[in-house]
DNA sequence: ATTGTTTGACCCATC
DNA sequence: CGATGGGTCAAACAA
Protein backbone atom coordinates (compact mmCIF):
# COMPACT_ATOMS: atom_id res chain seq x y z
CA UNK A 1 0.00 0.00 0.00
CA UNK A 2 1.15 3.21 -0.81
CA UNK A 3 -0.47 4.95 1.92
CA UNK A 4 0.96 6.63 4.52
CA UNK A 5 -0.93 6.33 8.04
CA UNK A 6 0.26 8.06 10.57
CA UNK A 7 -1.46 6.69 13.44
CA UNK A 8 -1.46 8.19 17.02
CA UNK A 9 -2.15 6.16 19.62
CA UNK A 10 -3.52 7.84 22.67
CA UNK A 11 -3.37 6.33 25.85
CA UNK A 12 -4.76 7.22 29.67
CA UNK A 13 -2.23 7.37 31.95
CA UNK A 14 -2.64 6.79 35.37
CA UNK A 15 -0.58 9.65 36.64
CA UNK A 16 1.07 12.58 34.65
CA UNK A 17 4.27 10.12 35.25
CA UNK A 18 2.88 7.87 33.23
CA UNK A 19 3.17 9.06 29.46
CA UNK A 20 2.33 7.74 26.56
CA UNK A 21 3.86 7.82 23.15
CA UNK A 22 2.84 9.17 19.88
CA UNK A 23 3.59 7.38 17.02
CA UNK A 24 3.27 8.03 13.54
CA UNK A 25 3.41 5.03 11.36
CA UNK A 26 4.37 5.74 7.89
CA UNK A 27 2.94 2.60 6.22
CA UNK A 28 4.63 3.16 3.14
CA UNK A 29 6.10 0.33 2.70
CA UNK A 30 2.78 -1.18 4.15
CA UNK A 31 3.32 -2.76 7.20
CA UNK A 32 0.39 -2.73 8.66
CA UNK A 33 -0.41 -0.95 11.89
CA UNK A 34 -1.21 -4.40 13.28
CA UNK A 35 2.59 -6.04 11.68
CA UNK A 36 4.00 -2.78 13.40
CA UNK A 37 2.59 -3.46 16.42
CA UNK A 38 2.71 -7.46 16.41
CA UNK A 39 6.21 -8.33 18.24
CA UNK A 40 8.59 -9.91 15.76
CA UNK A 41 7.66 -7.15 13.78
CA UNK A 42 10.63 -6.49 12.01
CA UNK A 43 9.46 -3.01 11.67
CA UNK A 44 9.62 -1.95 15.02
CA UNK A 45 13.67 -2.72 14.25
CA UNK A 46 13.40 -0.24 11.73
CA UNK A 47 15.51 2.43 11.76
CA UNK A 48 12.35 4.35 9.91
CA UNK A 49 10.92 4.01 13.27
CA UNK A 50 11.71 7.43 14.93
CA UNK A 51 11.52 5.73 18.64
CA UNK A 52 13.49 3.43 18.14
CA UNK A 53 15.42 4.98 16.20
CA UNK A 54 16.18 7.01 18.76
CA UNK A 55 16.21 4.39 21.05
CA UNK A 56 13.86 6.29 23.15
CA UNK A 57 12.30 3.06 24.37
CA UNK A 58 12.08 0.67 26.91
CA UNK A 59 15.06 -0.45 25.04
CA UNK A 60 17.11 2.18 25.99
CA UNK A 61 16.25 2.46 28.95
CA UNK A 62 13.41 4.63 28.99
CA UNK A 63 10.58 3.57 31.93
CA UNK A 64 7.41 4.90 31.34
CA UNK A 65 5.21 4.97 34.38
CA UNK A 66 1.84 3.57 34.36
CA UNK A 67 0.48 2.39 31.40
CA UNK A 68 -3.32 1.90 31.87
CA UNK A 69 -4.18 -0.39 29.22
CA UNK A 70 -4.63 -0.93 26.07
CA UNK A 71 -7.05 -1.66 23.13
CA UNK A 72 -7.43 -4.49 21.70
CA UNK A 73 -8.77 -5.32 18.04
CA UNK A 74 -12.12 -5.43 17.33
CA UNK A 75 -12.16 -4.78 13.74
CA UNK A 76 -13.53 -6.12 11.01
CA UNK A 77 -10.47 -6.89 9.54
CA UNK A 78 -11.51 -5.56 5.91
CA UNK A 79 -11.64 -2.15 5.69
CA UNK A 80 -14.89 -0.58 5.99
CA UNK A 81 -16.79 1.24 3.77
CA UNK A 82 -15.82 4.17 2.72
CA UNK A 83 -16.90 6.60 5.47
CA UNK A 84 -13.89 8.82 6.79
CA UNK A 85 -14.94 8.44 10.35
CA UNK A 86 -14.30 4.36 9.24
CA UNK A 87 -11.01 5.24 8.29
CA UNK A 88 -10.01 6.37 11.73
CA UNK A 89 -11.82 4.04 13.44
CA UNK A 90 -9.16 2.58 15.13
CA UNK A 91 -8.88 -1.39 17.66
CA UNK A 92 -9.92 -1.72 20.06
CA UNK A 93 -7.32 -2.74 21.71
CA UNK A 94 -5.36 -0.10 21.32
CA UNK A 95 -7.35 1.49 24.46
CA UNK A 96 -6.32 0.74 24.54
CA UNK A 97 -9.38 -0.92 23.80
CA UNK A 98 -11.26 1.42 21.27
CA UNK A 99 -8.34 3.47 20.67
CA UNK A 100 -7.30 0.52 18.83
CA UNK A 101 -10.19 -0.13 17.59
CA UNK A 102 -10.12 2.34 15.44
CA UNK A 103 -8.98 1.83 11.95
CA UNK A 104 -6.47 4.20 11.31
CA UNK A 105 -5.40 6.90 14.01
CA UNK A 106 -5.76 6.43 17.72
CA UNK A 107 -4.09 8.12 19.88
CA UNK A 108 -3.20 4.95 21.92
CA UNK A 109 -0.71 5.17 24.63
CA UNK A 110 2.26 3.89 24.16
CA UNK A 111 3.43 2.67 27.44
CA UNK A 112 6.51 2.00 25.59
CA UNK A 113 8.11 -1.32 25.44
CA UNK A 114 9.38 -2.69 28.93
CA UNK A 115 12.98 -3.67 29.53
CA UNK A 116 11.38 -7.22 29.90
CA UNK A 117 10.76 -7.30 26.02
CA UNK A 118 13.57 -8.10 24.28
CA UNK A 119 14.07 -6.55 20.56
CA UNK A 120 11.37 -4.67 20.85
CA UNK A 121 9.49 -8.37 19.74
CA UNK A 122 6.72 -7.32 21.58
CA UNK A 123 5.67 -3.57 20.80
CA UNK A 124 3.78 -2.36 24.02
CA UNK A 125 0.77 0.45 23.88
CA UNK A 126 -0.86 1.53 26.50
CA UNK A 127 -3.79 3.42 26.33
CA UNK A 128 -5.92 4.31 28.93
CA UNK A 129 -8.89 5.62 27.54
CA UNK A 130 -11.31 7.53 28.75
CA UNK A 131 -14.78 6.30 28.62
CA UNK A 132 -15.43 7.21 25.33
CA UNK A 133 -13.04 8.97 24.05
CA UNK A 134 -10.99 6.71 23.72
CA UNK A 135 -12.25 4.73 21.26
CA UNK A 136 -9.52 2.96 19.06
CA UNK A 137 -10.22 3.91 15.79
CA UNK A 138 -7.69 2.96 13.82
CA UNK A 139 -8.57 -0.01 12.87
CA UNK A 140 -8.92 0.55 8.81
CA UNK A 141 -5.83 2.27 8.61
CA UNK A 142 -4.05 -0.36 10.62
CA UNK A 143 -5.75 -3.62 9.58
CA UNK A 144 -4.10 -5.92 8.49
CA UNK A 145 -4.46 -9.38 7.15
CA UNK A 146 -1.96 -10.42 9.77
CA UNK A 147 -3.60 -11.94 12.35
CA UNK A 148 -1.98 -10.99 15.01
CA UNK A 149 -1.25 -7.85 17.19
CA UNK A 150 0.83 -7.55 19.35
CA UNK A 151 0.63 -4.57 21.75
CA UNK A 152 2.49 -5.10 24.96
CA UNK A 153 3.96 -1.94 26.67
CA UNK A 154 5.58 -1.94 29.82
CA UNK A 155 6.88 0.68 31.31
CA UNK A 156 8.18 0.90 34.31
CA UNK A 157 7.31 4.51 36.20
CA UNK A 158 10.21 6.35 36.18
CA UNK A 159 8.98 9.33 37.40
CA UNK A 160 8.27 9.70 40.76
CA UNK A 161 8.09 12.08 44.13
CA UNK A 162 6.14 14.73 42.11
CA UNK A 163 3.47 15.51 44.86
CA UNK A 164 1.42 16.35 41.57
CA UNK A 165 -0.22 12.98 41.95
CA UNK A 166 0.93 11.18 44.97
CA UNK A 167 -2.34 9.52 44.90
CA UNK A 168 -1.30 8.55 41.28
CA UNK A 169 1.69 7.59 42.40
CA UNK A 170 1.04 5.17 44.87
CA UNK A 171 -1.02 3.28 42.16
CA UNK A 172 1.95 3.17 39.98
CA UNK A 173 4.00 2.35 42.99
CA UNK A 174 2.28 -0.79 42.72
CA UNK A 175 1.90 -1.27 39.34
CA UNK A 176 5.64 -1.88 37.99
CA UNK A 177 4.45 -2.51 34.68
CA UNK A 178 1.60 -2.09 32.11
CA UNK A 179 1.16 -3.64 29.38
CA UNK A 180 -1.46 -4.29 26.72
CA UNK A 181 -1.04 -6.70 24.01
CA UNK A 182 -3.34 -7.54 21.32
CA UNK A 183 -2.95 -10.85 19.55
CA UNK A 184 -4.31 -12.10 16.77
CA UNK A 185 -6.29 -9.07 15.62
CA UNK A 186 -4.96 -6.67 13.74
CA UNK A 187 -7.45 -3.78 15.42
CA UNK A 188 -8.27 -3.09 18.61
CA UNK A 189 -10.28 -1.07 20.32
CA UNK A 190 -8.87 0.02 23.64
CA UNK A 191 -10.73 -1.50 26.41
CA UNK A 192 -12.76 1.05 28.38
CA UNK A 193 -11.44 -0.59 31.18
CA UNK A 194 -9.40 2.27 30.81
CA UNK A 195 -11.63 4.63 31.38
CA UNK A 196 -12.17 4.45 34.81
CA UNK A 197 -8.22 4.62 35.06
CA UNK A 198 -8.73 8.22 32.80
CA UNK A 199 -11.69 9.55 35.09
CA UNK A 200 -9.22 8.72 37.72
CA UNK A 201 -6.18 10.94 35.85
CA UNK A 202 -8.93 13.41 35.35
CA UNK A 203 -9.37 14.13 38.84
CA UNK A 204 -5.76 14.08 39.87
CA UNK A 205 -5.81 17.23 40.64
CA UNK A 206 -8.68 16.60 42.85
CA UNK A 207 -8.54 15.49 46.66
CA UNK A 208 -6.51 12.51 46.45
CA UNK A 209 -9.26 9.41 45.84
CA UNK A 210 -8.94 6.06 48.26
CA UNK A 211 -7.43 4.22 46.31
CA UNK A 212 -11.26 2.49 46.75
CA UNK A 213 -12.13 5.12 43.53
CA UNK A 214 -9.76 3.70 41.10
CA UNK A 215 -10.88 0.48 41.76
CA UNK A 216 -14.06 2.11 40.16
CA UNK A 217 -12.71 1.25 37.35
CA UNK A 218 -14.54 -1.56 37.09
CA UNK A 219 -17.30 -0.26 37.40
CA UNK A 220 -17.40 1.37 33.84
CA UNK A 221 -16.25 -2.29 32.57
CA UNK A 222 -19.23 -3.47 34.03
CA UNK A 223 -21.61 -1.36 33.15
CA UNK A 224 -24.28 -2.82 31.04
CA UNK A 225 -22.08 -5.90 31.34
CA UNK A 226 -19.84 -4.44 28.65
CA UNK A 227 -16.40 -3.01 29.20
CA UNK A 228 -15.80 0.69 27.66
CA UNK A 229 -14.09 -1.12 24.48
CA UNK A 230 -17.69 -1.31 23.47
CA UNK A 231 -17.84 -5.43 23.67
CA UNK A 232 -19.03 -7.88 26.01
CA UNK A 233 -17.06 -9.65 27.64
CA UNK A 234 -17.27 -12.71 30.60
CA UNK A 235 -14.81 -13.71 32.84
CA UNK A 236 -14.18 -16.92 33.09
CA UNK A 237 -11.29 -17.70 35.04
CA UNK A 238 -8.64 -15.73 37.38
CA UNK A 239 -5.17 -16.40 38.52
CA UNK A 240 -2.53 -15.64 39.66
CA UNK A 241 0.47 -15.72 37.16
CA UNK A 242 4.02 -16.84 38.61
CA UNK A 243 5.94 -13.51 38.82
CA UNK A 244 3.65 -10.75 38.96
CA UNK A 245 1.39 -9.92 42.34
CA UNK A 246 -1.55 -9.27 39.65
CA UNK A 247 -4.44 -11.44 39.00
CA UNK A 248 -4.94 -12.10 35.83
CA UNK A 249 -8.77 -12.35 34.87
CA UNK A 250 -9.57 -14.50 31.56
CA UNK A 251 -12.14 -13.09 29.54
CA UNK A 252 -14.51 -14.14 26.61
CA UNK A 253 -16.43 -12.20 24.24
CA UNK A 254 -20.19 -13.09 24.78
CA UNK A 255 -21.07 -12.51 21.38
CA UNK A 256 -22.35 -16.18 19.97
CA UNK A 257 -19.58 -17.99 17.82
CA UNK A 258 -17.60 -15.27 18.86
CA UNK A 259 -14.04 -16.44 20.27
CA UNK A 260 -12.29 -13.25 21.09
CA UNK A 261 -10.47 -13.37 24.12
CA UNK A 262 -8.56 -10.84 26.43
CA UNK A 263 -6.69 -11.35 29.55
CA UNK A 264 -6.28 -8.34 32.09
CA UNK A 265 -3.84 -7.85 34.82
CA UNK A 266 -5.43 -5.53 37.53
CA UNK A 267 -2.49 -4.20 40.60
CA UNK A 268 -3.99 -4.85 43.65
CA UNK A 269 -5.57 -1.26 43.46
CA UNK A 270 -7.36 -2.49 40.55
CA UNK A 271 -5.63 -0.81 38.48
CA UNK A 272 -5.06 -2.69 34.91
CA UNK A 273 -1.77 -3.22 34.40
CA UNK A 274 -1.85 -5.00 31.50
CA UNK A 275 -4.71 -6.59 29.00
CA UNK A 276 -4.18 -8.73 26.40
CA UNK A 277 -6.24 -9.65 23.51
CA UNK A 278 -6.53 -13.03 21.45
CA UNK A 279 -8.67 -12.98 18.46
CA UNK A 280 -10.41 -10.63 17.02
CA UNK A 281 -14.31 -9.94 16.89
CA UNK A 282 -16.41 -10.19 13.76
CA UNK A 283 -19.05 -8.85 14.94
CA UNK A 284 -20.32 -5.24 15.86
CA UNK A 285 -20.23 -3.95 18.90
CA UNK A 286 -23.33 -4.82 20.90
CA UNK A 287 -24.88 -1.75 21.35
CA UNK A 288 -24.78 -0.19 25.10
CA UNK A 289 -28.11 0.20 27.42
CA UNK A 290 -25.48 3.21 28.43
CA UNK A 291 -25.54 5.29 24.96
CA UNK A 292 -28.93 4.05 23.68
CA UNK A 293 -30.76 6.81 24.28
CA UNK A 294 -28.37 8.91 22.25
CA UNK A 295 -28.25 6.74 19.80
CA UNK A 296 -32.10 6.00 19.83
CA UNK A 297 -32.33 8.27 17.16
CA UNK A 298 -31.11 8.50 13.59
CA UNK A 299 -30.48 11.85 12.12
CA UNK A 300 -32.47 10.33 9.33
CA UNK A 301 -35.30 9.70 12.11
CA UNK A 302 -34.50 5.82 12.20
CA UNK A 303 -34.41 4.18 15.33
CA UNK A 304 -31.20 2.08 15.82
CA UNK A 305 -32.26 -1.06 14.03
CA UNK A 306 -32.84 0.85 11.47
CA UNK A 307 -29.64 2.71 11.14
CA UNK A 308 -27.71 2.04 8.30
CA UNK A 309 -23.75 1.86 8.03
CA UNK A 310 -21.69 4.24 5.64
CA UNK A 311 -22.35 1.68 2.58
CA UNK A 312 -26.34 2.34 3.02
CA UNK A 313 -25.96 -1.51 4.36
CA UNK A 314 -28.77 -2.00 7.14
CA UNK A 315 -26.99 -2.29 10.59
CA UNK A 316 -27.98 -5.31 12.47
CA UNK A 317 -30.57 -4.41 15.59
CA UNK A 318 -28.88 -4.12 18.71
CA UNK A 319 -25.47 -3.42 17.51
CA UNK A 320 -23.08 -1.00 17.11
CA UNK A 321 -21.60 -0.79 14.23
CA UNK A 322 -17.46 -0.35 14.56
CA UNK A 323 -17.93 2.78 12.16
CA UNK A 324 -21.30 4.12 13.16
CA UNK A 325 -21.14 8.01 13.92
CA UNK A 326 -22.93 7.72 17.00
CA UNK A 327 -21.14 10.24 18.99
CA UNK A 328 -20.21 9.56 22.54
CA UNK A 329 -20.51 13.03 24.24
CA UNK A 330 -20.21 13.97 27.48
CA UNK A 331 -23.08 12.03 28.34
CA UNK A 332 -20.80 9.28 28.05
CA UNK A 333 -18.46 9.94 30.83
CA UNK A 334 -19.12 9.44 34.24
CA UNK A 335 -19.18 12.81 35.75
CA UNK A 336 -20.89 11.58 38.78
CA UNK A 337 -17.84 9.72 39.31
CA UNK A 338 -16.57 10.12 42.87
CA UNK A 339 -13.50 10.48 41.37
CA UNK A 340 -14.22 12.74 38.58
CA UNK A 341 -14.28 16.50 39.08
CA UNK A 342 -12.79 19.22 36.91
CA UNK A 343 -9.38 18.06 36.30
CA UNK A 344 -6.91 20.08 35.60
CA UNK A 345 -7.39 22.63 37.96
CA UNK A 346 -6.00 21.24 41.20
CA UNK A 347 -2.74 20.21 39.60
CA UNK A 348 -1.44 24.32 39.43
CA UNK A 349 -0.19 24.44 42.38
CA UNK A 350 1.31 20.95 42.94
CA UNK A 351 4.89 21.62 41.18
CA UNK A 352 5.15 24.23 44.14
CA UNK A 353 5.67 21.08 46.71
CA UNK A 354 8.12 20.43 44.69
CA UNK A 355 10.62 22.78 43.62
CA UNK A 356 8.38 23.87 41.10
CA UNK A 357 9.84 27.07 39.25
CA UNK A 358 6.75 29.04 38.21
CA UNK A 359 7.11 31.04 34.70
CA UNK A 360 4.34 32.65 33.62
CA UNK A 361 6.28 34.52 30.84
CA UNK A 362 7.33 32.43 28.00
CA UNK A 363 3.94 31.93 25.94
CA UNK A 364 5.24 28.99 23.85
CA UNK A 365 3.04 27.70 20.59
CA UNK A 366 4.05 24.34 20.48
CA UNK A 367 2.32 23.27 17.45
CA UNK A 368 1.50 24.73 14.72
CA UNK A 369 -0.35 22.45 12.75
CA UNK A 370 -3.79 21.87 12.75
CA UNK A 371 -4.29 18.66 14.20
CA UNK A 372 -3.98 18.39 18.19
CA UNK A 373 -5.41 16.64 20.13
CA UNK A 374 -8.52 18.00 21.28
CA UNK A 375 -9.12 16.87 24.69
CA UNK A 376 -7.41 14.73 26.17
CA UNK A 377 -7.20 14.29 29.23
CA UNK A 378 -3.70 12.66 29.55
CA UNK A 379 -1.73 12.47 26.39
CA UNK A 380 1.70 11.84 26.32
CA UNK A 381 3.71 11.62 23.08
CA UNK A 382 7.45 10.37 22.38
CA UNK A 383 8.69 11.22 19.31
CA UNK A 384 11.66 11.97 17.59
CA UNK A 385 11.15 15.22 16.67
CA UNK A 386 9.65 17.99 19.01
CA UNK A 387 8.21 19.26 16.10
CA UNK A 388 5.89 16.42 15.83
CA UNK A 389 4.50 17.51 18.96
CA UNK A 390 2.81 20.51 17.60
CA UNK A 391 -1.11 20.35 18.08
CA UNK A 392 -1.97 23.32 17.16
CA UNK A 393 -3.17 25.22 20.45
CA UNK A 394 -1.57 28.00 22.00
CA UNK A 395 0.47 27.33 25.28
CA UNK A 396 1.97 29.60 28.38
CA UNK A 397 4.48 28.23 29.93
CA UNK A 398 3.98 28.37 33.32
CA UNK A 399 6.42 26.35 35.02
CA UNK A 400 9.40 24.12 35.09
CA UNK A 401 11.11 21.44 36.68
CA UNK A 402 13.02 18.77 36.91
CA UNK A 403 11.36 15.36 38.03
CA UNK A 404 12.68 12.12 39.10
CA UNK A 405 14.17 9.71 36.84
CA UNK A 406 14.75 12.78 34.34
CA UNK A 407 17.53 14.96 34.12
CA UNK A 408 16.12 16.77 31.59
CA UNK A 409 13.68 19.86 32.94
CA UNK A 410 10.23 19.46 31.75
CA UNK A 411 8.82 22.90 31.30
CA UNK A 412 4.97 23.20 31.75
CA UNK A 413 2.14 24.79 29.58
CA UNK A 414 -1.30 25.80 30.09
CA UNK A 415 -3.44 26.53 27.28
CA UNK A 416 -3.90 30.05 27.25
CA UNK A 417 -7.59 29.96 25.67
CA UNK A 418 -9.28 31.75 28.54
CA UNK A 419 -11.07 29.23 30.45
CA UNK A 420 -9.38 26.21 29.35
CA UNK A 421 -7.97 24.05 32.31
CA UNK A 422 -5.57 22.37 29.58
CA UNK A 423 -1.80 21.72 30.15
CA UNK A 424 0.84 19.66 29.64
CA UNK A 425 4.14 19.25 30.05
CA UNK A 426 6.99 18.44 27.72
CA UNK A 427 10.14 16.88 28.48
CA UNK A 428 13.17 15.34 26.70
CA UNK A 429 13.57 11.67 27.16
CA UNK A 430 16.09 10.67 29.73
CA UNK A 431 18.18 8.36 27.54
CA UNK A 432 17.44 10.36 24.36
CA UNK A 433 17.79 13.99 23.72
CA UNK A 434 15.81 13.45 20.20
CA UNK A 435 12.69 12.23 21.99
CA UNK A 436 10.26 13.96 23.45
CA UNK A 437 7.28 13.09 26.04
CA UNK A 438 4.77 15.46 26.09
CA UNK A 439 1.87 14.81 28.32
CA UNK A 440 -1.48 16.11 28.17
CA UNK A 441 -3.51 16.71 31.38
CA UNK A 442 -7.43 17.72 30.98
CA UNK A 443 -9.38 18.63 27.89
CA UNK A 444 -10.07 21.57 25.67
CA UNK A 445 -12.71 23.80 26.12
CA UNK A 446 -12.37 24.87 22.91
CA UNK A 447 -11.15 24.42 19.19
CA UNK A 448 -7.86 24.59 17.98
CA UNK A 449 -6.76 28.11 17.18
CA UNK A 450 -6.70 28.97 13.78
CA UNK A 451 -4.05 26.89 12.82
CA UNK A 452 -0.71 28.30 11.53
CA UNK A 453 0.05 25.67 9.13
CA UNK A 454 -2.42 23.28 8.00
CA UNK A 455 -0.42 20.57 7.40
CA UNK A 456 1.63 18.74 9.57
CA UNK A 457 4.54 17.16 9.07
CA UNK A 458 6.99 14.85 10.26
CA UNK A 459 10.47 14.88 9.89
CA UNK A 460 10.72 11.74 11.10
CA UNK A 461 8.46 8.43 11.48
CA UNK A 462 7.67 8.46 15.14
CA UNK A 463 5.46 6.83 17.51
CA UNK A 464 2.81 8.94 19.12
CA UNK A 465 1.04 7.54 22.18
CA UNK A 466 -1.28 9.85 23.99
CA UNK A 467 -3.31 9.42 27.13
CA UNK A 468 -6.01 10.98 28.56
CA UNK A 469 -7.05 10.82 32.09
CA UNK A 470 -10.28 12.33 31.52
CA UNK A 471 -13.63 11.78 28.97
CA UNK A 472 -12.87 13.90 26.13
CA UNK A 473 -15.46 14.90 23.76
CA UNK A 474 -15.85 13.39 21.09
CA UNK A 475 -17.46 14.35 17.77
CA UNK A 476 -19.57 11.69 16.17
CA UNK A 477 -18.20 11.45 13.08
CA UNK A 478 -14.54 11.05 14.64
CA UNK A 479 -15.81 8.55 17.24
CA UNK A 480 -17.44 6.48 14.57
CA UNK A 481 -15.51 3.22 14.88
CA UNK A 482 -13.99 3.74 18.38
CA UNK A 483 -16.90 5.46 20.34
CA UNK A 484 -15.91 4.39 23.46
CA UNK A 485 -12.38 5.29 23.48
CA UNK A 486 -9.30 6.54 23.16
CA UNK A 487 -8.54 10.19 21.82
CA UNK A 488 -7.23 10.50 19.35
CA UNK A 489 -3.71 12.64 18.49
CA UNK A 490 -3.83 14.80 16.37
CA UNK A 491 -0.04 14.37 15.49
CA UNK A 492 -0.16 11.26 14.88
CA UNK A 493 -2.97 11.72 12.03
CA UNK A 494 -0.96 14.17 10.34
CA UNK A 495 0.47 13.45 7.23
CA UNK A 496 3.64 12.43 6.69
CA UNK A 497 6.32 13.58 5.01
CA UNK A 498 6.33 10.24 3.08
CA UNK A 499 4.72 10.37 -0.22
CA UNK A 500 2.46 7.87 0.42
CA UNK A 501 -0.62 9.31 2.10
CA UNK A 502 -2.81 7.49 3.94
CA UNK A 503 -6.19 6.62 2.65
CA UNK A 504 -7.71 10.03 4.69
CA UNK A 505 -6.43 13.44 4.02
CA UNK A 506 -6.27 16.13 6.44
CA UNK A 507 -9.33 17.79 4.94
CA UNK A 508 -10.96 14.67 5.60
CA UNK A 509 -9.34 14.40 8.92
CA UNK A 510 -10.63 18.04 10.09
CA UNK A 511 -13.99 17.43 8.27
CA UNK A 512 -14.72 14.74 10.46
CA UNK A 513 -14.08 16.89 13.81
CA UNK A 514 -12.10 16.51 16.61
CA UNK A 515 -9.26 14.49 16.73
CA UNK A 516 -8.59 16.07 13.33
CA UNK A 517 -9.95 12.69 11.86
C1' DA B 1 -34.81 -17.21 36.55
C1' DT B 2 -31.10 -14.86 34.59
C1' DT B 3 -26.59 -13.23 34.34
C1' DG B 4 -22.11 -12.69 35.84
C1' DT B 5 -18.22 -13.69 39.22
C1' DT B 6 -15.39 -16.61 42.05
C1' DT B 7 -12.40 -20.28 42.57
C1' DG B 8 -10.56 -24.95 42.83
C1' DA B 9 -9.61 -28.44 39.65
C1' DC B 10 -8.28 -29.96 35.36
C1' DC B 11 -5.93 -29.84 30.76
C1' DC B 12 -2.07 -29.11 28.14
C1' DA B 13 2.25 -27.15 26.51
C1' DT B 14 6.87 -26.50 27.76
C1' DC B 15 11.09 -27.49 30.01
C1' DC C 1 8.35 -38.70 32.65
C1' DG C 2 7.61 -35.36 36.06
C1' DA C 3 7.45 -30.57 37.36
C1' DT C 4 5.85 -26.21 36.34
C1' DG C 5 2.84 -22.78 34.86
C1' DG C 6 -0.67 -20.74 31.82
C1' DG C 7 -5.25 -21.29 30.27
C1' DT C 8 -9.87 -23.18 30.74
C1' DC C 9 -13.78 -25.52 32.84
C1' DA C 10 -17.58 -25.63 35.68
C1' DA C 11 -19.86 -25.83 40.15
C1' DA C 12 -21.00 -22.72 43.61
C1' DC C 13 -22.22 -18.36 44.69
C1' DA C 14 -23.90 -13.52 44.30
C1' DA C 15 -26.63 -9.81 42.48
Amino acid sequence: MASSASASLTTCLDSPSNFSLSAQFMTSSSPSFTSLLSGNNKYMDDQSWGLYDHGTNDRNGIEISNFLSSQPPALPLSPPPVSPSSYWAIPPGLSPAELLDSPVLFPTSYRGVSGEEKDCSDFSFQTQTRPPAISSSSSSLFQTSSNSVVVEKSLKRKQEGWDFNQLKQADFSSDQKTAVKSEFAPVQSFSSELVPLQANMKNSSAPQPSYSQYNQAGHYMRENGRSEDGYKWRKYGQKQVKGSENPRSYYKCTYPNCSTKKKVERSLHGHITEIVYKGSHDHPKPLSTRRSSSQSVHPSGGTNSEISDQSGAPMESGMMKEDSSISLGEDDIDHSSPISNSGGEDNENEPDANGWQGQNENESILGAGSKTVREPRIVVQTTSDIDILDDGYRWRKYGQKVVKGNPNPRSYYKCTSVGCPVRKHVERAAHDLRAVITTYEGKHSHDVPAARGSVYVNRAPSIAITTATAPIPIRPSAMANHSNQTSYHPNSLHSTGSGNQAPFTLQMLQSQGSFGY
